[in-house]
DNA sequence: TTGGTGACTAAAT
DNA sequence: AATTTAGCCACCA
């Protein structure tokens, strides 16, 4: 007997890839909200998760993903984190006191 | 199967 | 504003 069905992580992360591909350079959007988008629900937590999976040369614009409200969710010290903020910043988009003004660079 | 965990969120204190 | 509580989804020992 075959197995049941095989795990649709694949296509959850493809529909993942495809709304991270959306969002335009200098807007972020939350970690809620791309589930949301990409039919996944309320699975934040596994965005984020996934998002922690992805290869280093990968072309896709995670930096722009951030938590609810405008904060970062990735620490200041940390490598993944510095650099998301710089890319961040690279983009145009402004922090304040570590945080994003979602009213500004939220997307949708 | 169960319990612990995480780049989460919203509401309550 | 900061911390706690509870809900959420998927992964792993």
């Amino acid at each position: 007997m075959q197995k049941p069905l095989p795990p649709a992580a694949d296509e959850r992360r493809l529909a993942l890839f495809s709304v991270l591909a959306q969002i335009p350079e200098g807007r972020v959007c939350t970690y809620g909200q791309v589930a949301e988008l990409a039919g996944l629900g309320r699975a934040a937590r596994w965005v984020g998760r996934t998002l922690s999976t992805l290869p280093e040369g990968t072309h896709l614009p995670w930096h722009r993903v951030i938590a609810a409200g405008g904060r970062i969710s990735l620490p200041a010290g940390s490598a993944s984190g510095s650099e998301q903020r710089q890319r961040l910043a690279a983009e145009g988009i402004v922090l304040h006191n570590d945080r994003v003004n979602l009213r500004r660079y939220g997307w949708p």
